[in-house]
DNA sequence: CGCCGAGTTGAACTGAATCAAGAAACGTGG
DNA sequence: CCACGTTTCTTGATTCAGTTCAACTCGGCG
């Protein structure tokens, strides 16, 4: 069983022949470091996976590059009001290491949900998750310190040290690139 | 045709039997000022429509309250969490005004959510919605000022400072009421 | 070897929090 | 309709976490 399939019936399970049809509009590719998934003012036609490797989704504000989310460890990621909006992207995503990625299109997933009522449920599951995840980090940048914050990115992904620059963490963690390098000394 | 029903069609459109049967399913209460909703610690089973008065969602962070929604407006509200994750609700909502509220208990959703697909559907779709709003709520507590935050709401809302206190109003822009204060004498 | 990007360190500054005290508005009972 | 206490709002002084700007260090690599 691939990771990904692994991934998708945490969500929900689903029955053998639509989990098969799903499975099947997933493509996949190999990536190069630095290569781009959605790029600015395009829309994003993808909801991606990532089974190895690291992917970066940021924007600008103010002229200044700010990392939204770093996706790793076999997660799902997306530029979440482009795909559903069908609009043009402010946020861009890019790879930053060679990574495996996976992915399925807007309309195949639209048409997926509107044949299986399962497939709907499946994206409704996985939306709440979303929500309540968006919850929390809500929270977090709110009313904890920039150490907490940091503290708490350490002991859920000790290994995003050793594999992404210190500056996009800074920019995660909506904090300076100069306050995190203080944090780090301090500890 | 009334608020309910209007702002349930806004999401997505209902074929004339489904939207008979969900409509069905909301009870409707008329309450006095200072009612709660959800208590702290008690699963929260109903989403909520307000269509008339104000509602306010809050909870306790290091003793202190954070309000971090208030309802008014024929707008949809709930305790996301603890609804969907059936656990002990952090977020507690009370009205601050005599309010028409109504609301669809847990398990009605969820068997409308399994017999028709379009409800299925209209859940996912007001879920996605959320999502999108959450996004931008984020970023505007990171990158925005006090100020900006401020002036946004007024913009938004204009009606809102006639009708909420402000300790209320400055919390949920996450700054404190003295804060507030100093801005609202430098417009 | 010297350059270059990534990370560190320092000093000054700033938006907002905190603590403390008043002023204004509000409603309840006499 | 006024007096009183309570809640809501404002103002002031001080403090603090984090930013900004600038200079410096370090490790790798062409």
């Amino acid at each position: 069983m691939s990771t990904l399939e692994n991934r998708i019936l945490q969500i929900t399970p689903l029955p053998e022949d639509v989990k098969k049809t799903f499975l099947g509009k997933w493509e996949k590719w190999a990536m190069p470091k630095d290569q781009f998934l959605v790029k600015e003012n395009e829309t994003a036609n993808y909801i991606y996976y990532i089974e190895k490797g690291i992917a970066r989704i940021f924007y600008y504000k103010n002229g200044k590059e700010i990392t939204e989310w770093i996706a790793m460890d076999n997660s799902f990621f997306l530029s979440i009001i482009s795909f559903f909006e069908r609009t043009p992207s402010r946020l861009q995503i890019h790879t930053i290491e060679p990574s495996v990625v996976y992915g399925i299109h807007y309309d195949n997933l639209m048409n997926l949900c509107n044949e299986e009522h399962c497939i709907e449920r499946w994206l409704r599951k996985a939306l709440t998750g979303s929500l309540i995840l968006s919850q929390y980090r809500m929270d977090s940048i709110q009313f904890e310190s920039a150490q907490q914050r940091y503290e708490k990115l350490l002991e859920n992904n000790p290994s995003i040290i050793q594999r992404v620059p210190l500056s996009y963490i800074a920019s995660f963690l909506g904090i300076t690139q100069e306050t995190l390098s203080r944090i780090r000394s301090n500890l």
